[in-house]
DNA sequence: TAGATTGTTAATCGATTAACAATC
DNA sequence: TAGATTGTTAATCGATTAACAATC
């Protein structure tokens, strides 16, 4: 059955990802062996947070020794899955999505956008380091190169006759910057990404940050804030 | 103190935005009278939940009659102060930045990007309906235009600089799209946005999913997912 | 009014935090 | 070894869910 679904990624994995950001730094700085306290300080999260986190997902570091930072990372890559290669198709070739299949290049090299799409005739003329094709051809391109996740960057109109295509070619992801709830099947991943609303979100914390002066209710605010 | 600092949205004002977006559906569709039960089927948020959030927000229908759709929709703009203007300025006119800046036009007239930024000289004349300023006049202009909330879309090894710049000149807001903790004070809010990170994360899900087969160890997965 | 729906209080569930035993 | 840090179990906290009294 079809519904509204809005996958909301766990704040475990999450933090994860915050591990991983400020690993790589750390590494790039040179330090090879880092303690869950030292994390904690680069992270904010707490030490017993990051050790629960590394429980659930299963990394392990030395008793004693604290943990190696290059084993880290590669067990995070791991767990991203980063060890496989992942095609990806994209369509729309709008502001939105011309600046997305640039972006590819400084995405980690196991994803990698394959094909891009648009019904502008048009924007397929245009060259570019990935072809763009007609939605015509999306089931043909998605069965040859074995394509799981898709990227949705089409206007608000066009988003769920796209999703809905997606689907028929078993597309088991997508991510969407359209602003539209997409209706999908259960076994269907969304991840919506609305820049609108993450701009207003910015914009209600600020606005109700500066109606209290007092540095208590500033406080009582960052109660929302979680790592 | 400056430190990393990765914010947060609450959940309950996520669902606010999950809610609007499905009320304004409504709305388009002549919808004018919706009950807790209505809009939890369009947005898969069980009715106690809308209720408990409606009532953390101040948000009040009428026993036995509903909600008015308008009404809601106008309350939730507040929520959002919409009901005031917000100028923005964006940092970065790379493929993202521009992209970003064109995006302008579809976002809610409330929020207006008045002037972007960027280091080259090239990218400062190129015609566009936004003004490109040099670096050099970043206080002058936030300061012109009373501007609270900043977009960087600048290369990962920029942003911090940037960061510590906006924040002299007075910002309180920051959404950032560069793959980089940012260290800024307590009182400004960073909300980070990072794309890969979204991508790699219905990659995850995907990939967790396609493992099981059966029915119920889906269902196992679907425990994370919160709407 | 009777019935249905809200708004809120109470119960449950899950996630975070604290504590500590295991151990390098 | 002694001390320090992990990994996990127990306690706490917050958020979600259920229940129900208020009321239109």
């Amino acid at each position: 059955m079809k519904r509204f679904t809005k996958h909301t990624v766990k704040n475990s994995l999450k933090r994860i990802f915050l591990y991983r950001a400020s690993l790589t730094r750390m590494k790039l700085l040179g330090v090879e062996k880092i303690y869950s306290y030292t994390l904690s300080d680069e992270t904010g999260v707490t030490p017993d947070q990051i050790r629960k986190d590394f429980s659930e997902f299963g990394i392990t570091g030395n008793k004693r020794g604290g943990y190696d930072v290059n084993d880290l990372i590669d067990k995070m890559e791991k767990i991203f899955h980063r060890n496989k290669d992942h095609n990806l198709v994209l369509i729309g070739m709008g502001n939105l999505g011309s600046a997305l299949s640039k972006y590819n290049k400084f995405v980690h090299k196991s994803m990698n956008i394959v094909a891009t799409f648009d019904i502008d005739p048009f924007k397929q003329k245009i060259r570019s380091d990935i072809p763009v094709y007609s939605l015509s051809r999306l089931k043909e391109i998605i069965d040859r190169f074995k394509v799981k996740v898709a990227i949705i960057a089409v206007p608000e109109i066009a988003a769920q006759e796209i999703a809905d295509d997606l689907i028929k070619t078993g597309i088991k992801g997508i991510i969407n910057f359209a602003p539209v709830l997409l209706k999908t099947p259960a076994d269907v991943i969304v991840n919506n990404v609305n820049l609108c609303d993450e701009l207003e979100s910015v914009i209600y914390y600020v606005h109700n940050q500066m109606k209290s002066d007092s540095a208590k209710n500033l406080e009582q605010l960052y109660k929302g804030t979680k790592y």
